[in-house]
DNA sequence: ATTTCATTCAAACGACCGTTTGAATAAAGT
DNA sequence: ACTTTATTCAAACGGTCGTTTGAATGAAAT
């Protein structure tokens, strides 16, 4: 019922916990919605901390979203790497699976999903400075690594439907994000899979049937 | 700087000036971070005349959303209706032009991909009710017409499918929501263009140069 | 032992929130 | 003319918000 916390001196550390704390409250609530006085009372923390460690609560977010999402782009970057350098040609498939598979590794499933999908919905003011300050660099990479596989796509049409991958990616990473109700590891793996295929066709466009005009 | 507006006696109606006003800032600033008093100022009117006409936050949420969202639903389900009806063949690109090219007609462009896009992206406490009581019945019909020209496809598989072109479709919603700064109706249409494509490819999958697993 | 510096703390700052109230006002019904 | 009903209004209700302050506390450095 109370705000404040049992003195609290030193016990783990003070940032993990609010950033802990302020994970969980933003993904299920959303930015504007979960107040500080909040994630610090979920921390166990002096509501004071969130400034001192932050500085303001976006800057909490962007710390967030940045802890979770470094090491994901770092493999997707390794990755990739890995890709251009092995000498076996590359594929929209192998592409696809060194962007999209970094989110199956590591025991921090749980949140990651929901805090992109989250990030994605709030309001420009507060979303584009953080998606640009983490995503530019890999989403320029991918897209020239595509670039090149793709080579009958030109590239206008590419960043189309490099768009519309995002947002298929951005749906499926919503709906299995509240990971223990019905969708289990395996479910977000499967859909994973199912992502990957259903953007490979999209990318690449067998272009049958088609009518345009 | 003040709140209160010049004494409004039944100039126009209350309830649309109000209405217009919330869309704007809404689809701006999203749910949370948009206040009743910032709604009342911009539409100018009394700041109790939100819970008159609304009873709540919420509830003006939800008339805002469903004045613009039926008429784009009626077009789909009638356009559906003339496909099953026609005597021709339905296949998977007439069908989803039926549900995607409503979004082209009305002089409503410039709001709706944006509402689309922000209620998606909003907490579920507050986008589920909607999304439910809108978007139900318009995605089992369409999502049955799709069963039938796609038998190739099983359920499960469609459903999954299904998720990802809702995600395309919210991510360019998203992205060419604020007509005016980049975005012109040819340019909205062209997207819209692409994005059937990109599903069709998606939803069928020509199944070549797989290697699962 | 004393100074230094980073961290934690309770308390408060002023501002803004959704909602309610009850009187004032206008329009319609009789 | 009078009553009824629908709408608008200013003002306030009790709370919560992000942020700041300045003292207390602790460990490390000298």
């Amino acid at each position: 019922m109370s705000t404040q916390a049992t003195t609290n001196t030193g016990t783990a550390d003070t940032r993990e916990k609010i950033l802990d704390a302020a994970e969980l409250l933003f993904v299920e609530h959303g930015f504007a919605a979960t107040s500080l006085r909040a994630i610090a009372a979920k921390a166990d923390v002096n509501l004071a901390a969130t400034h001192y460690h932050f500085g303001s609560k976006k800057g909490l977010l962007a710390a967030v979203f940045h802890r979770r999402i470094q090491p994901v782009n770092t493999l997707r970057l390794e990755g990739l790497e890995k890709l251009e350098t092995s000498g076996v040609p590359m594929t929209a498939r192998s592409i696809l699976e060194a962007f999209f598979l970094p989110f199956k590794s590591a025991d921090i499933i749980s949140t990651i999903p929901g805090l992109v999908g989250r990030l994605h919905g709030e309001p420009e003011s507060i979303s584009k400075p953080i998606l640009e300050e983490e995503f530019t660099e890999v989403t320029e990479r991918f897209q020239e690594a595509l670039a090149m596989v793709l080579p009958q796509v030109d590239r206008a049409e590419l960043r189309w439907r490099f768009h519309f991958m995002i947002g298929s990616m951005i749906q499926i990473l919503r709906i299995q994000s509240p990971l223990g109700i019905g969708s289990t590891q395996e479910s977000f793996n499967r859909g994973m899979e199912r992502l990957v295929d259903f953007c490979i066709a999209g990318l690449e466009q067998a272009d049958l049937g088609k009518q345009h005009d």
